[in-house]
Parts: structure tokens; sequence; C-alpha cells
RNA sequence: GGCCCUAUCGUCUAGUGGCUAGGACAUCACCCUCUCACGGUGGAAACACGGGUUCGAAUCCCGUUGGGGUCACCA
């Protein structure tokens, strides 16, 4: 079995390839085949290595490693020799008429375009363009894999055209030529290339080879039910890199938009013990072509952005902060914090991060989050430290409270530890409402109406931060 | 417009002739709780429509409507 993703470089990796290049890739490791890269650079002009680079790098990085590496920028010969067979069997003709007539948006009559057609290119003459012969009321049909026989027919079928020249082959024409040279067996992509799909037959056809399998893909739609574009919400794999997406939330997502492993139960009714985590590893061992939808999907980024928070969760914390590095950028003092292991702060950062792992749903919110633990953060607006109808009075008396219970912990107490004894001493306090030792304590901690708890805080910040912290409260009381 | 694909909660979906139409995300309520998250419990929420076939249709057939793709000397 071999398969290929083939994507032009003339734009980053979009979600939609993203996807494309998973199915195929997930069902050349399940039956031990190939899956092939193959870069589609034959639009000269458009394609860009930039992009290229882009394409290698985000499929990487979502784990979808390819066996074998071709680009059509390097294959003009196969092309040219085939175009030169497929002339010599007059299968195939050049023409010099123009497909439109000016101001004229109605399609041509391509078939008329035969009664000029000549086989040879004539020398000083500009222009000749490479037509398919099509047969006519002739049936073709695609066994798809996904929706079972689709039937064609060629009258439908204009003179496509296949090269620009003989140096210039056109789409159909190079894929169809690479997918033979390349033994391609399997043929897995997007519904828009439905349409395609007739005319690459007719060339296998013309080429003397049996046509692939081919199984068409339903589409990734934008919230609106329309093309999901750029304007309408992200699209290009680096910007999910970027906003703080994991590859393992991008990689589960991607597969259940379009395809389901089906209910567990023998009855056929799903419950929620039914699977919806995969890891490529999973997918592999369970993915099929037969379960794949055949109706398109619209991108939810919140369910997207449920699957980041799963997988932030699960994440060991060195793993979680070795995920982290490529954010630091955006918030320059944690890169040095984080960098260095001796760094006095270090210790706070790791606390922070392992905090703030479970309230994050991206990297880069995370990131932001922790950022906030440094020393010198603001002092917060006096009024935000009252709990309910507190006199500055009874605040000052709680803080004082929390400050002496916190000035006597021993300071390396676990979490939990920590957690129990300060809770203990809250529930003593003002006839167990905890809120008039906790809030206070809690904002003059974080210097934030809405935070973690007071005590993972005392546990992030220390000792004498928080004592610290507690103190630059009090004096701003007391003014 | 031609050709092609498609149709279950707002979204992703389970379901292949008999189900109180199930799950997940989102949403709402409640619980947990010093706040916000997390977590837990519960609720609201769907078979596009019209004809058939059948004892019986979300499931099969036809049509209508809606949505999508495609109609380049791009890929």
């Amino acid at each position: 079995m071999r398969l290929r993703i083939a994507p032009s470089p003339t734009g980053y990796l979009h979600v939609g390839t993203a996807r494309a290049a998973l199915y195929n890739w997930l069902l050349a490791r399940q039956k031990g085949g190939i899956f092939i890269l193959r870069i589609e650079d034959t639009d000269k002009v458009r394609s860009k290595k930039e992009y290229e680079n882009d394409i290698m790098r985000h499929l990487k990085w979502l784990g979808l490693t390819w066996d074998e590496e071709y680009r059509q920028s390097e294959r003009y010969e196969l092309y040219r020799k085939a175009l030169l067979q497929l002339l010599s069997e007059k299968k195939v003709y050049i023409s010099y008429d123009e497909p439109h007539v000016e101001g004229d948006r109605r399609p041509a009559d391509t078939r008329a375009f035969r009664k000029n057609a000549v086989f040879e290119f004539q020398t000083g003459k500009q222009g000749g363009v490479v037509r398919f012969m099509t047969p006519d009321h002739e049936e073709v049909v695609c066994d798809d894999m996904v929706r079972g026989p689709i039937h064609f027919n060629t009258d439908d079928i204009e003179d496509f055209s296949i090269a620009k020249g003989l140096d210039e082959p056109l789409y159909n024409f190079v894929v169809t030529v690479d997918d033979i040279d390349l033994g391609i067996t399997d043929v897995i992509r997007g519904e828009d290339h439905i349409s395609n799909t007739p005319k690459q037959m007719l060339l296998y056809k013309a080429l003397g080879h049996t046509p692939p399998r081919f199984g068409h893909l339903p589409l990734l739609l934008a919230t609106d039910r329309s093309k999901l574009s750029k304007r309408k919400g992200t699209t290009s794999m680096k910007d999910f890199v970027t906003q703080g997406f994991l590859p393992e939330a991008m990689v589960n997502y991607l597969a259940l938009l379009g395809w389901h492993l089906g209910a567990s139960s023998e009855t056929g009714r799903a419950s929620a013990a039914d699977q919806e985590f995969f890891t490529l590893d999973e997918l592999v061992k369970v993915f099929s072509m037969d379960r794949v939808r055949k109706s398109n999907s619209v991108f939810d980024m919140a369910k997207l952005r449920y699957f980041n928070s799963h997988y932030i969760k699960a994440l060991p914390l060195d793993d979680l902060l070795k995920r982290l590095e490529p954010y630091y950028e955006q918030q320059p003092h944690v890169a040095e914090i984080a960098g260095a292991t001796n760094h006095p702060l270090h210790e706070r950062f790791r606390r922070a991060v392992q905090v703030e792992q479970s309230r994050a749903e991206l990297l880069s919110d995370l990131v932001t989050a922790v950022a906030s633990y440094r020393d010198e953060s603001q002092p917060c607006d006096p009024a935000m430290l009252h709990w309910k109808i507190m006199t500055t009075e009874e605040t000052i008396a709680s803080l004082q409270h929390s400050k002496s219970l916190i000035a006597g912990l021993r300071g390396d107490e676990e979490l939990a530890e920590l957690q129990a004894s300060l809770l203990q001493k809250a529930g003593e306090y003002k006839q167990g409402d905890r809120g008039a030792l906790l809030w206070p304590l809690r904002v003059a901690l974080s210097n934030k109406e809405k935070s973690p708890s007071p005590f993972e805080l005392v546990w992030v910040l220390g000792k004498d931060e928080s004592c610290d912290r507690i103190e630059g409260a009090l004096a701003r009381l007391r003014t």
C-alpha cells in the first residue's frame, strides 16, 4: 500500500491538508505501507520555499513522518516523456485557440478546438495548450471508498488542459503521471477533488494504467457553514501552534472530525464510556476508512480547546515545561527564570506552572498566567481586599492573622499539608466564615479578583514573598 | 446555471427496519467553594419537508428544499 499527501507550497500548511495527511498516514502505518510527501510545485509563480518548509515543519510537528519525498519541480523529464507519448498516440492535442471569448463567462466549448488540433508544437507560435481528447458518451465510475460508486458522463467533461507547451505540465496531468510513477495505490483527499477524479481516471486509461482506489473526505467548514478561510478563523497549522495548541490535541480533534470509532456497546448506543480520546498510536490501530463520514463538518474551536486543556492537564510537569519554551518570547523575563534551574525564582516558576496547569486551555495562556507570579507585581486596590461588608479594621486584622499563620510555617510544606492547616485556621476564624480570612489573603497575594486559591498561592510564592505581599497590602490599607 | 457530493440536538457524532433517538463540546441550573477555574450531578436541545415501500421507518426508494464542491493556460 502506497499513499501520499501532495500539498502545493502556495500557502502555510492548512488544517484541511493536515487532516488529509493524517488519514493517509494512519492508513499507511496501519497496513505497513509507505507514506509519501510530494510537493506539488509546478506553479512557479505561486510556489514558495518558505511554504514548503512550513508544510514540512508542521507535518513533523503533528508527528506525521514520511518515508519518501518528491518535488514535482524535479521531475519535469517524466512529464515531458508522458506528454510526448500521448501526443504521438493522438490522445491529446495542441490547441492555439483562446479558451474564452472576451467578456463571456460561460464555459468554452472546448471540443470545438479539435478542428484546429495539431500534434506538434508550431515553431514561432506562442501559447499552445495541450488538451485531452475527452471521449463522447462514455461513463466513468469512481468507486469511492467513502461514498460508493460515483458516476460521471464524459459529455459533461471538457477537453481539459494538461500542459502549457511541452515544459509546463498542469495539475491533472502531473498528478496522474506521478501517482502512476510512484505506484500510489490509494488516494485519500478532500471532496473538492471529486470533479477532478474522472479526468484523472481518463488519463490513467490513456497512459495504459489502472486507477488507484479513491477516497474523498468531507470538507472542513467555518461556523457559518461556508468554506473555512483565513478570515473566518484560524486555518494554518502555524497559527494553531502560536496560539498554544498541542499536537496531541490537534491530531485527536482532526481525527474525530469526519471519523468515528462507533459505539462500543452491543446495543449500538453510545455511552459516556465510549472513547473519544485517542493518541496517534491508538488511532493507527483503530482507524478505518469505512467509518469516515460523508457530510462536511464544521470546525469547532471550542471543542479543540477542550481537547487541548485535556492534554495540557495530562502532561507530566517536566514535559509541560519543555512545551512551554517556545512561548517565552511573549514573556521574556519568564524565559530567564525558566531557563536557569539555579535561578532564585526557578522553583517558584515550576510551582506556578503546576498550579496553573489545570486552569489553562492554551500553552500561551499558561505562560501569561505564570508571568504574574514574579516579584514586581503592582499593589492592588485596597477596596478589593474587603470580604463582604468587612471594615478596614477587620480586613487589617484578618491579614495580620493570616500573616502570623504563614510566618509560623516551616516553609517547605507540601501543598496538601499547607492547605489542610490553613483551612483549619480559617474555619476557626470569625464563626467559620472562611471568606473573612481567605478572601483578603488571596487578593493580597494575587492582586487579582480571580485567581487560584490562597493555599496554592502561598505554596507557589513561598513564605517570605507571601509575607511581603501581605505587608504591602496592609500598608495600602493603612494609608 | 450544468455536473457531482451531502442532510440526526447550536457543533462533532452514535444509530444500517421495531430505541423513552445515546454520547461529547458548547449552553443553563445545582453541588463543591474565599474568587475564578477544575471536578461532580442534573436540565433544555435533533431525525429538513413531501410522497411511497412495509405490520412497522431516523434507517430503504423517489421527489422537493437546504448546504457544500466544481466548472482556469491554479493546485
